[in-house]
DNA sequence: CAGAATCCCTATCGATACTG
DNA sequence: CAGTATCGATAGGGATTCTG
C-alpha cells in the first residue's frame, strides 16, 4: 500500500494510512453523522457540538478528497450544498459502531 | 463517561472518549504490536518504525493509564520491562483488524 | 448559505543528550 | 535497558471577520 501525506516509513500494515484518513479530531463525528443520511453544510454545523466552520470545512475537504464523503453543490441563492458517504464512507460504519461498543463497555472500566 | 440523555448524545461523547484514547499518532501502532505478545520496552521502539524514546513512553504511560496495556517491571540489572496488552486492549483487535481490512480494501481506490 | 481569509495559540512531535 | 530532561519545530486547531 502507497503511503501519501505521511513522510515515515510505512508501518506494517496500512493502518498508518487509515489512521491518516480517520484519526483526526473530526473526521469520525462528521462521518457518523452522515450515517443519518445527507446533509447540508449548516445541518453539520449544527448538529456536530463545538466544531467551527473552518475545521468543518477543512475535514470536509479531506474526506472528500479520500472519497469517503460526496459533495454536492446546487446553484441556488443563497447556495445549497449537500453532504454525503459515498461507499467507501459506508463501509465504516460497523467499524465505527464497534469502535462506540467498545467504549461504552470498557472505558469506564 | 458522559450522561446518557439520548442515543445521539450518549453516541458522541463515548466515541470522543474513545478517540482520546485511541486516535493518538502511535496508539494504534503500539496496540498493533502487542497483538503479537508481551514485549520489552527495547522490542517495542525496534518494532515500530520511525517512533522515538520519548513518544513511546508517553504513549506507553498514556495506555497504562487507560488500563489498555499492562506494565511489568523486573529488578534485574539492567532492568527488565515487560509490556502487554490487558483484556481492554486485547478487545481491541477484532476492530483494528476490520480497520486495517477496510484499509487495504478501500484505501488506495 | 457555504465557505475563504486571517491571526494566533498550544499540543504534539522529534532530536538529542543524559542517567540509575 | 528503560527511561528523563530539554529544547526547538510545526501542524492542528480555534475565534473571528468577510464575501459571492
Amino acid at each position: 500500500m502507497a503511503v501519501k501525506k505521511n513522510k515515515n516509513i510505512e508501518f506494517k500494515c496500512s493502518l498508518k494510512d487509515v489512521l491518516d484518513i480517520v484519526g483526526g479530531k473530526w473526521s469520525i463525528p462528521i462521518i457518523y453523522t452522515l450515517f443519518d443520511g445527507k446533509k447540508r453544510f449548516s445541518e453539520l454545523e449544527r448538529t456536530i457540538p463545538n466544531i467551527n466552520t473552518r475545521m468543518l470545512v477543512k475535514e470536509l475537504k479531506k474526506l472528500e478528497e479520500n472519497r469517503i464523503v460526496k459533495r454536492e453543490a446546487f446553484a441556488t441563492v443563497p447556495p445549497t450544498v449537500e453532504y454525503s458517504l459515498n461507499h467507501k464512507g459506508m463501509m465504516l460504519k460497523p467499524i465505527i459502531m464497534d469502535l462506540h461498543k467498545w467504549g461504552e463497555e470498557f472505558v469506564d472500566q
